[in-house]
DNA sequence: GCATTAACCACAG
DNA sequence: CTGTGGTTAATGC
């Protein structure tokens, strides 16, 4: 198995390894295909395995006590379910792949092996976690201070800015995501929506979504 | 009081 | 699954 030696998706802590030890890696790496809405893993479930996502959409979301919380989209090439797998025994969450999604499961000893064993590999790990934290820390204040326009409006400046990289796209969420997404309800999302529409900021047509006034979606997202 | 915001319910595509 | 309208509760001016 060489598969990681030559995997060209490979995470900036995996170029920090030698041939030996991606070759390891090849050994106890296995690489999984998920179409969309296949569930990763699922909160609650026992962990053994670090996920490293190459390519995909993935939603990762929680069970709160009063409804689903989607806690974050991540884009491949990423990694996944390391404050999980290392934190705790269980998932603390779940995720699940929102387009086609390739994913490679390793094993939790190899990992931890590179880390007490390969120093710059575990300095990009720490790296990755804190800027991870970081972005928790803003969507956090973000929830709970902003008004409702404005936290969907954030959302679909970060699908334009983070995940597309363009200002038209086909939202990968459906209204009741979107609404777990940003602690809205379905018809308030759905409210949002059609305001902005009506108002010229975007051009929605089901999922896709074309934005045609970033300056003032960025102002309601500031702003509240 | 009155206005705004957002949640819940119901019903129609 | 979505979009809309009516209603209601909470909050601020």
């Amino acid at each position: 198995m060489e598969i990681c030696k030559f995997c060209s998706k490979r995470s900036s802590a995996a170029k920090h390894l030698g041939n030996d030890e991606l070759e390891k890696l090849g050994h106890s790496c296995v690489e999984v295909s998920f179409e969309k809405g296949d569930i990763i893993f699922k909160q609650n479930a026992l962990s053994s395995n670090i996920i490293y996502v190459r390519e995909g959409l993935v939603k990762i979301h929680m069970a709160g006590p009063e409804r689903e919380q989607i806690l974050k989209i991540a884009k491949g090439p990423s990694y996944l379910g390391i404050p999980t797998t290392i934190g705790d025994k269980v998932n603390n969450y779940s995720a699940t792949a929102l387009t086609k999604t390739e994913v490679c499961f390793i094993d939790i000893h190899i990992f931890k092996d590179f880390i007490s064993t390969n120093s710059e590999f575990a300095y990009e790990i720490i790296v990755n976690l804190c800027k991870n934290e970081l972005g928790h820390f803003h969507r956090c204040v973000n929830q709970l201070q902003k008004q409702s326009s404005g936290r969907v409006a954030e959302t679909l400046l970060f699908f334009a800015d983070e995940i597309f990289k363009t200002d038209t796209f086909d939202l990968p969420l459906s209204r009741h995501e979107l609404g777990d997404l940003t602690g809205n309800s379905r018809e308030n999302v759905s409210r949002i929506l059609s305001d902005f529409n009506n108002e010229g900021l975007i051009n929605i047509s089901g999922k896709s979504i074309q934005i045609l006034n970033k300056e003032k979606l960025f102002m309601i997202s500031r702003n509240g």
